[in-house]
DNA sequence: AGCACGCCGACT
DNA sequence: GTCGGCGTGCTC
């Protein structure tokens, strides 16, 4: 008998490497890149896998190896440089290979015969419209970039309103002509029917979507048509990378500096340094667009990694919106003027200045539209009792409780709820009293103030699917909403041609979180926020105008949001990243530990961090890792698990994920019922 | 992640 | 006795 080969199969199934099998007597030889059916474990239980190729080491510890059931033909053979891909993915992020495989697959079998569902299409069809003429700037861009062929990074960096969106199109316009396919990724977000809609009008049938809103059965046909070539655009979320479309001739990240990008559970992959590594493999350019970068990739830019495009101008030499910052802490000190603005502005909440309250009448006054922006979301984050200072926290998490309505309490991380009761519930006597402010307050505060006009919220309480978002998006195109108060939901890539006023109602809530991107995250919301303003004001017109309220007048991200110097902020944020090794200067690497018994986790996240400290002193690579912790995480508890973590801090990314994986070793040394996760490069440090 | 195994308590 | 609760551990 000739000796049949041994294969590596990437198999479904949580395990740190791929599994050998023997293939059948009766099968043809396998190729690296297919699907094939595996038996695995006990009983006749199968599950799908990817082959890798063939086993060439020796066959690992006297396992008794099964063979492969059969090739699942119907699905097709994923190119080399897909598979090399996903293989990057795996070791890069420190995930079971089987289960970034799998995600190459869509979720159902491919439909024989189309049912009529009476859902609205993924994709309207629409009217083809010609292009608008580009602006000299736009044209320049677009030269420059479709000169690649091949491999090659591109960071569009243009102001909001800079008609990024029409480069996107061109860009991929030559693409099509070329006889190839074009990828583009958005944020969630920002992935609203008004921009499939742009791209339908410019390539009709050729387009097709991937993102969270599709059922199943839609994504699974979105995937058969891109496959099959009948769709050669395809427009998604970070998770429509993992689409195998054939012949992938660019790609291209809007928004690139989206937190979103980072998936932050199972392969906790970021979608934009993902693409970049996929164009990388499969030899063709990516564009990264925004306005304000993420540090990581101006670094990049600035390093000539990136090739930078600027655009300077925006679109119709529009006016940039005039930026006003509001202290907050005048309006209390100042007694003269309190005094002054009491019997003027009695009626006014605490949270509106009499600013901020004379530029809406004065917007609304002109049938303009506002909107009203404030990243919490209820009416009030914490409910205290004056008489004995308890305040009503989550039983699950360790955090306060929101209100909603008038006697809602929501856990805004488990979505635990309970009754506002009246008196304490800890000492009977205290009223308990609501502390703060969110969406829901604005709103209630602002139908009281502005009676007979239209205010609408856009928040997660209130908007929760496609069809919601798109009933808000036409309430706004055609005027019937004068005031719109949302949430991170309306900062993001939204196009009202008759908002001409954006207020940040308290800026300050970005500046203080626990994290060192806070000061960069807050930067970019002011220009995004901003950006939302007088998009459509004509040459000479009043530009827009945003009013910043804030206790921090001087914080550095508003000093260079007001002079729209994105450049400047970069270098001092940058030095300031330097001085303490924080990424883009150096990586980071996260190890979450969680239980549901406090003195484990605890003691787990001991023994973890003995271990790395250990392993840092015995090897001399290791000498300029920094492991910092464990200390318990800043959500010390969530949905009943214990929370610690450990954070460590490197110069080179290859160094640091070595170094994670001798420290976790074989993991026989993890006590029962704790887990320990891994996030390399994490975003989210919560 | 599944799925089986196994070791306890509550029932016919 | 034996059914089934879910804690523990393995998958070529």
């Amino acid at each position: 008998m000739s000796e049949a080969p041994l294969w590596k199969v990437a198999v479904d199934a949580p395990l740190p490497e791929a599994l050998t099998y023997a293939q059948a007597p009766d099968l043809t030889s396998f190729r690296r890149g297919q699907l094939v059916t595996v038996p695995l474990g006990k009983g006749n239980r199968s599950t799908k896998g990817l082959i890798l190729g063939r086993c060439t080491s020796v066959v690992p510890n006297n396992a008794k190896l099964k063979s492969i059931l059969h090739l699942d033909q119907d699905y097709p053979t994923l190119s080399e440089p897909f598979v090399k891909w996903i293989e990057w993915l795996s070791n890069y992020y420190i995930y079971p290979i089987g289960r970034v495989a799998q995600l190459a697959y869509p979720p159902l079998r491919k439909q024989e015969k189309p049912r009529k569902s009476n859902r609205s299409p993924v994709i309207p069809s629409e009217q083809i419209e010609s292009p608008p003429l580009m602006t000299e700037e736009q044209a320049r861009c677009v030269n420059a970039i479709s000169q690649f062929k091949n491999f090659s990074s591109h960071l569009v960096f243009g102001v909001t309103g800079s008609g990024k969106t029409e480069i996107y199109l061109r860009l991929l316009e030559k693409v099509l002509n070329e006889g190839k396919s074009g990828v583009v990724l958005v944020p969630e977000i920002s992935l609203t029917p008004q921009l499939i809609q742009r791209f339908a009008r410019r390539f009709g049938d050729k387009i097709a979507a991937i993102h969270s809103q599709l059922t199943d059965r839609e994504r699974t046909n979105q995937w058969w048509d891109l496959i099959e070539g009948r769709k050669s655009i395809l427009i998604g979320a970070r998770s429509a990378l993992f689409c195998p479309l054939p012949n992938v001739g660019m790609i291209i990240v809007d928004e690139e500096h989206e937190p979103s990008y980072k998936q932050d559970e199972k392969l906790k992959y970021h979608g934009r340094d993902a693409a970049v590594m996929l164009a990388k493999f499969i030899d063709c350019p990516i564009v990264l667009g925004s306005a304000t970068p993420s540090l990581e990739t101006w670094k990049n830019a600035l390093d000539g990694k990136y090739q930078l495009h600027q655009l300077k101008s925006r679109v119709a030499n529009r006016a940039l919106p005039t930026i006003t910052v509001v202290d907050l802490r005048d309006q209390k000190s100042s007694e003269e003027l309190q005094q002054q603005s009491k019997e003027k502005y009695s009626n006014l909440p605490f949270w509106l200045t009499p600013t901020l309250y004379e530029k809406i009448q004065e917007t609304l006054k002109n049938n303009d539209q506002v909107a009203l922006f404030l990243n919490r979301r209820g009416v009030a984050q914490m409910i205290i009792c004056p008489a004995c200072g308890h305040t009503r926290e989550c039983p699950n998490c360790d955090i306060n409780l929101t209100l909603h309505a008038q006697s809602h309490l929501i856990c805004h991380y488990c979505d635990y709820h309970e009754n506002l009761k009246e008196h304490c519930p800890d000492c009977k006597e205290g009223h308990l009293e609501a502390i703060g402010l969110g969406t829901e307050l604005l709103e209630k505060d602002l139908a009281k103030l502005f009676p007979g006009h239209k205010i609408s919220r856009a928040d997660r309480d209130e908007i929760q699917n496609r069809s919601e978002l798109e009933t808000l998006i036409s309430e706004m195109e055609t005027g019937e909403i004068d005031i719109l108060v949302g949430t991170q939901m309306i900062a993001k890539g939204l196009d009202f041609p008759k908002l001409k006023l954006v207020g940040l109602v308290l800026a300050d809530v970005g500046f203080n979180l626990p994290d060192f991107r806070a000061t960069e995250r807050s930067f970019q919301l002011i220009t995004q926020m901003s950006g939302r303003s007088g998009r459509h004001v004509r040459e000479g017109e009043d530009p827009g105008a945003v009013i910043v309220q804030t206790f921090n007048p001087e914080h550095e991200s508003l000093i260079f949001a007001q002079k729209n110097d994105f450049i400047g902020f970069a270098s001092h944020e940058l030095s300031t990243r330097a001085q303490l090794n924080y990424p883009p200067s150096g990586k980071l690497l996260g190890f979450r530990i969680q239980g549901s018994k406090l003195s484990n986790v605890e003691s787990a996240a001991r023994l973890l961090s003995k271990r790395a400290q250990s392993l840092k002193s015995q090897f001399t690579q290791y000498q300029r890792v920094e492991i910092l912790g464990p200390a318990e995480a800043p959500l010390a508890k969530l949905r009943g698990q214990f929370r610690f973590h450990l954070l460590i801090k490197g110069n080179q990314a290859s160094s640091l994920n070595s170094f994670a994986r001798q420290t976790m070793g074989d993991e026989d040394w993890v006590p029962s019922g704790i887990r320990i996760i891994i996030d390399v490069d994490p975003i989210n440090l919560l």
